[in-house]
DNA sequence: TCTGGGGTCCTAGGACCC
DNA sequence: TCTGGGGTCCTAGGACCC
């Protein structure tokens, strides 16, 4: 059967690791929040439990905030990021399960060749173990006949206690479970689908795996076939592994808007520089490098622009020096002065996986040049890898460079020169 | 005046997911 | 005052080709 893991409050569960003092009390993880800006992105049981949500802006839930003594701790993605590696890495290497894949920083797939629901159980109650035990990080898990329906059996792990994390769905309880599921907690459909559907009648997973195929396909086309499929137990969709990302994006939304090029550059040059690191992780080479601007929309009151321009990279590179510089380019191009920029971000698109490069393709000149600049990079990887995120960067990147990685009492270089 | 029948590639926008 | 940061796939329409 397919099984599926989902980490439970991802982003708090990774912050209560290092203040485990907090456990019991009401958490939640929200962006920008030295600015009291921001909104909740994920909360534990005990803050549901006082009434908030995810998505909430913090100035609209202050109050709740204070009177209910919720702690709210500054977001680290890549700190989940890093987490969620060692997950990928522990579950593979007890060999249990086939095809292991992770679909999103909390949430991974794969599958298990055994049919039996009391040893699947067992199984899955193993990898809960362990994953706990190695990352400190709690999980719940679901097993089906496809994708979608592991998936749906984790949502009966996480919502009903006496499944304690882990529901198994064979054929037979297929049916029965999928009457319990309103159509819109099925995976696959979405807000803007739920109207038509209501429409017509129907109100469960059930219903809906029971409509005609021509109903389906005339409503919601090929995406919404697919989810009628694997509810009717029959696999339609595949989960793409990581090696085979198409693009690789980083972006921020400011604190403090600016209208200074000289800020934006700075940023994106940050920002180029993580997602060329996560490309030379990933051991891929982009093709085309984007940028884009976007003024504040909430701010009706200021003026609006939005822009984006991509680059073609003549040769395929996981380069921080070519990929800064192809920013350095953009911007020229779609800065203009006067705007209130709130947000900014890089997109590195059209990866190839790093193997598949033709070095014979270039002259001998351009592979030391190559040669030379994969030691370079290599050799920055290495010393922020020791040494803490951005001890060592690009001038460009500036001194105010993410400093939140580095461990304490390790002196940041003072003058840009010195980090040539 | 009348204006084919095929194909590919690219892009923008929409819908979905976490 | 203050509203996230990632991703995927599908479709329609335009440019271009024979």
């Amino acid at each position: 059967m397919y099984v599926h893991i989902d980490c439970n409050n991802f982003f708090v569960s990774c912050e209560l690791v290092s203040r485990p003092e907090l456990r019991g009390t009401p958490v939640v993880v929200a962006n920008n929040n030295d600015n009291n800006g921001g909104i909740i992105l994920a909360l534990n049981q005990e803050a549901k439990a006082v009434g908030l949500q995810r998505g909430n802006p913090i100035f609209q839930v202050k109050q709740l905030i204070e009177q209910q003594h919720v702690t709210v701790i500054d977001v680290h993605h890549h700190l989940y990021h890093d987490i969620s590696g060692h997950i990928m890495e522990e579950v593979k290497k007890t060999e249990m399960v086939l095809d292991f894949v992770q679909y999103s920083v909390d949430e991974f797939f794969g599958y298990m060749p055994e049919d039996d629901p009391a040893l699947l159980r067992e199984y899955l109650q193993q990898l809960k173990d362990l994953i706990l035990r190695k990352t400190q990080i709690p999980v719940s898990c679901g097993a089906g006949e496809t994708y979608t329906l592991a998936k749906t059996a984790t949502y009966f792990a996480k919502h009903y206690p006496g499944y304690k994390g882990i529901c198994i769905m064979p054929a037979d309880k297929r049916e029965r479970a999928l009457s319990q599921v309103a159509v819109k907690d099925i995976w696959g459909i979405g807000r803007r689908s739920i109207k038509q559907i209501s429409i017509a009648g129907v109100k469960t997973a059930l219903d809906y795996s029971r409509q005609p195929e021509a109903w389906v396909n005339r409503l919601f086309g090929v995406t919404g076939l697919r989810t009628w499929k694997e509810l009717n137990g029959t696999p339609a969709i595949t989960i793409a592994s990581h090696e085979k990302q198409k693009s690789i994006m980083y972006s921020r939304t400011f604190a403090h808007m600016t209208s200074s090029k000289a800020v934006l550059l700075r940023e994106l040059s940050n920002y180029a520089s993580s997602a060329s690191r996560k490309l030379r992780e990933q051991k891929a080479l982009c093709r085309s490098v984007t940028l884009f601007l976007a003024t504040n929309r909430h701010r009706l009151d200021l003026a609006q622009y939005h822009a984006d321009d991509t680059v073609k990279m003549n040769v395929p590179t996981d380069d921080s020096t070519q990929i800064i510089g192809a920013i350095n380019l953009l911007l020229d191009r779609i800065y203009k002065e006067n705007y209130q920029y709130k947000q900014a971000g890089v997109i590195l698109g059209d990866l190839i996986h790093a193997d598949s490069i033709q070095l014979d393709m270039f002259s001998d000149n351009q592979i030391d040049e190559q040669v030379r600049q994969k030691r370079l990079m290599k050799a920055i990887d290495g010393i922020n890898q020791r040494f803490g995120r951005n001890q060592i960067h690009f001038a460009i990147q500036g001194d105010e460079a993410d400093t939140s990685e580095q461990p304490a009492g390790f002196m940041r270089p003072h003058k840009v020169e010195d980090e040539k």
